[in-house]
DNA sequence: GTGAACAACATTGTCGACAATCTTTCATTT
DNA sequence: AAATGAAAGATTGTCGACAATGTTGTTCAC
């Protein structure tokens, strides 16, 4: 995807939200997919020209990247783009495992008939996208079934915390060492979990989504290992 | 306390940073005590020319207020201080307390004697300002206290949604909602915590941390209904 | 008198320029 | 040749002004 300028039309066909809103979802997608890679310095001034805007903006979409730990800022000296490690894969899914664990069980509790069948509806179809070997979508619905979830717990800073601060990294974890061969006992978990928030089992239902968020974590930590083993051997 | 004007003096005295974390903390203390009203809305100008800098320095604290919660802003209409509601308390001790049960248990874990030699010390602190009947070191001890905890679990994610996030906004309960009648209990409470901790008991030392918050969340949620209603009477 | 449209005002969003700080380069000394 | 220091360059921090948007108050029609 080419960094897309913000013209006349495109203001005008947006919803004219601010620039700042605009460009951000552009870098978080740059960040996440590694095009802007892990670790590397973010000029102010070259990123503002660009997506052809001013430094103001710019400066206030990385503050917002840093709140969602997509980057690490250094007063007087700059932005990086976040790196991945090991240590904080763990930290980060040992958060993520309590946090949405919690989730779980509130939605258990909470969640309400319409969530519920629009639940059942995005596992058919991510079965149905499995079947068809479509990956793609595989990647889109997980992020969607958690989301989900997440948003029928109904406790606003639980989602805050999640969507707004945690995700974007997650993605960026799984989008850079995402090893695509895991989805079929993926989706199976997935069902069990729908099925014990159905039966309004909010244990069961927690338990479960510890398990699954700690097999992604596995997963994970695994393709991490070779990809920072590979590079190394790179440079030599 | 004054607003503090930024002189040459207190750029060279203060250990330079930049504006923004100069003001930030003022403009965080002046939220929490409640010299800006909960619900008021904050002009930018207003707001500079009161620190005596700029509108663009200001506007990044906004955004920092905002990522702390302290503070909600909206798009072309502008920032307001955060109100004070019984749903949110509710939510933000409910992650409060799964947050940190969970860095309670990592602490219990992974504390090392240094770090368990300090929590004692600041516990027994503790004791003899509570013997002294001194209640404003209470409150910045208990504040402490979880400090060290969170410290201790190790996680920097956890550290980082807690304190960077979430405990600002607690803070500003707490000292806008505190009937200061209830530290003897609570710091019995803090006593068996440490215990369970320094017998590396992390199970036990989760359940004691939540429901040590929960004690604290029904303190505050009754204080909240009665100011609450006695502003709704004031109005009338 | 009430409601809607419009104009005047106030506030936020964006920009370009300058100041303060950090980084790099290059000369100098040991 | 390596280390130190100073100067030049590059980058971030801050400012004031202008543009875009939201808000308020007034007028007019009904």
């Amino acid at each position: 995807m080419q960094p897309q300028k913000i013209t006349a039309e495109s203001v005008t066909s947006d919803k004219n939200q601010t620039l700042v809103e605009q460009i951000l979802v552009q870098i978080q997608e740059s960040i996440i997919k590694g095009e802007l890679r892990p670790g590397s310095k973010i000029n102010e001034q070259a990123l503002a020209e660009k997506y052809g805007i001013s430094r103001g903006p710019t400066r206030e979409a990385l503050q917002q990247l840093e709140r969602q730990r997509l980057v690490v800022r250094i007063p007087h000296v700059g932005a990086r783009v976040a790196t991945l490690t090991i240590e904080e894969l763990n930290d980060l899914y040992e958060l993520r495992s309590t946090l949405e664990g919690m989730a779980c069980e509130l939605a258990a509790q909470r969640i309400d008939e319409q969530q519920l069948s629009q639940l059942w509806a995005l596992l058919e179809q991510q079965e149905a996208d499995l079947a068809r070997g479509d990956s793609y979508f595989q990647q889109e619905g997980d992020v969607d079934f958690h989301y989900q979830i997440i948003q029928a717990s109904g406790n606003r800073h639980l989602q805050e915390t999640l969507i707004g601060g945690l995700y974007h990294l997650l993605r960026m974890y799984r989008y850079q060492c995402t090893s695509s061969s895991r989805p079929v006992r993926a989706i199976a978990e997935h069902r069990r979990i729908v099925e014990a928030i159905a039966a309004r089992d909010a244990e069961l239902a927690g338990l479960l989504m510890r398990r699954h968020i700690e097999q992604g974590r596995q997963n994970t930590e695994q393709r991490l290992r070779q990809l920072t083993a590979q590079e190394a051997s790179a440079v030599s």
